[in-house]
DNA sequence: GTCTATAAACTGATAGAC
DNA sequence: GTCTATCAGTTTATAGAC
C-alpha cells in the first residue's frame, strides 16, 4: 500500500505537491514578490506547471486563491505559538509564555516565508471583499497576544508606561518584519530568536546587571 | 506680490498644489493603498483632476513616477533624523542621538504616511531596474545607523550580545511598520514616540529600578 | 483533470488638436 | 499644459474538446 494512498494527502508519489496544492504555493511566491494585482494566472499557471484554464477547475478565481494564501499565512504563525505555549508547564511564568511565543511566532514566519510575508505585504493592498473574510482570524490572533500580555501586566512582569496595545502592536509587527530581513545564513534560527527575544524583552541598551 | 510668486513654489494661489505635485501625492496614496501594479494612470489622473494623456507632459513613464514617489519617502524620513540628530549639543550621549534618530524617523514615517508606507510597502514588489536607482539612498540611511549603533557599541552603551546588524533591521524594521498601526487618536505623537523609545531601549518587560 | 480558443474589458503609452 | 482618440498588448474568466 502506497504510503500516500490516503486521499486527505496532499502529494502524491509521482508529482510531488499534487496541482491544487502547487498552484497555492506558486501563488503564495508570486503575490509575495509581484503584489496581488501585479500576479497573473498565467504566471501561477505556468510556475505550477499547467496552464492557465486548468487553475478554474481547483479554484472559483483569482480571489478565492487569495483568501487561502492569506488563511495559510496566519494560520502557520497560529499553531506554532498555540503549540509552544500549550507545551509549557501550568506554572510557567508569563515571560516564559511569552518567549515561547515569540519563538513560535518566528517560527512560523520564517519557515513559510512565502506565505508569511505574503500576508503582511499584501494585506493592505487587496479588495475589501477579500479582507472581510480574512479579518476574523486576524482579530483572533490578535486577541490572544493581548490576554498574554494582560495576564503579564497583572502579574507586574510587563512594564506599565506603555499600554498593552502599544505594546501588542509593536512587537508583532516588529516580529512580522523579520521575513523581510532575516539572513538563514548569517546563524541559526535558535540563534536569532534567542537575539530577538532578548531585545524585546530587555531593549537595546546595556543595562547593568551587577 | 503674491506669497507664490516664487517660481519654486510648489503651490499657486488658486489650484492648491501644482499638478506636479498633485500626481505625486495622489500616486503615493494609491500605490500604498492598491500596490504599484494595481494602480493605473488612469486612477491617478482621476484623482489628481486630470486626464491620463496629461500625466505624460509632467513624466516619461509610470515607473519615474514610482522613482520620485520612493525617493520622496525616505528622503523624508532621512531629512527628520539628521535635522533632530544634527541640533544636539556636540557632547551629547549615544542614546540621546538614538533617541533624536528614532523621534526623526517615526515623525517622517508617521507625518507623510502615503510616501512612507507606499515605500515600504511596495518596495519588495516593484521590477528590479526601479529598485536599482533606489537602492544607493537606502544603503547610505542603513549605513547612517549602522554607525550611530556601531559608536554607541563602542561606548558601552549598547548591549553586547546581539549583532549590530541585527539590532538596526529590528529598530528600523520596527519603527516603519508604526506607519501601519499608529492611530493619532488614541494620544499625541509626542507620547506615542516616548513610548516606542522606551520599549525599544529598555524592553517590554518590568525592570525594578530601586 | 487538463487542454485550446476566445470573449470582453482594461492597460501604458503615443499622436496631434487646441 | 491639457485635452481626445487610439494603438498594441494583456487581463480574468468561460466554453467545450479530449
Amino acid at each position: 500500500m502506497s504510503a500516500n494512498s490516503n486521499p486527505k494527502s496532499t502529494t502524491n508519489d509521482t508529482d510531488g505537491p499534487i496541482t491544487r496544492e502547487r498552484i497555492l504555493l506558486e501563488a503564495a511566491r508570486l503575490f509575495r514578490h509581484h503584489g496581488y494585482a501585479a500576479t497573473t494566472l498565467r504566471e501561477v499557471a505556468d510556475a505550477a506547471g499547467v496552464k492557465a484554464g486548468s487553475i478554474y477547475y481547483h479554484f472559483e478565481s483569482k480571489e478565492q486563491i487569495l483568501g487561502e494564501v492569506l488563511d495559510k499565512g496566519i494560520t502557520i504563525v497560529i499553531d506554532a505559538v498555540r503549540t509552544r505555549i500549550e507545551a509549557l508547564p501550568k506554572n510557567s511564568t508569563w515571560r516564559d509564555r511569552i518567549a515561547a511565543g515569540i519563538d513560535g511566532h518566528l517560527w512560523g514566519m520564517l519557515h513559510h516565508g512565502d506565505f508569511t510575508s505574503a500576508n503582511i505585504r499584501i494585506y493592505g493592498q487587496i479588495p475589501d471583499s477579500a479582507k472581510d473574510n480574512h479579518r476574523v482570524v486576524r482579530r483572533a490572533y490578535a486577541d490572544y497576544w493581548d490576554r498574554l500580555f494582560e495576564s503579564a501586566l497583572a502579574c507586574g512582569e510587563l512594564r506599565q508606561d506603555a499600554s498593552t496595545a502599544v505594546i501588542r502592536l509593536f512587537v508583532i509587527g516588529a516580529l512580522n518584519w523579520t521575513v523581510e530581513w532575516y539572513n538563514p545564513q548569517r546563524g541559526s534560527f535558535e540563534d536569532f530568536s534567542r537575539q530577538i527575544t532578548a531585545i524585546v524583552f530587555d531593549g537595546i541598551l546595556r543595562h547593568d546587571k551587577a
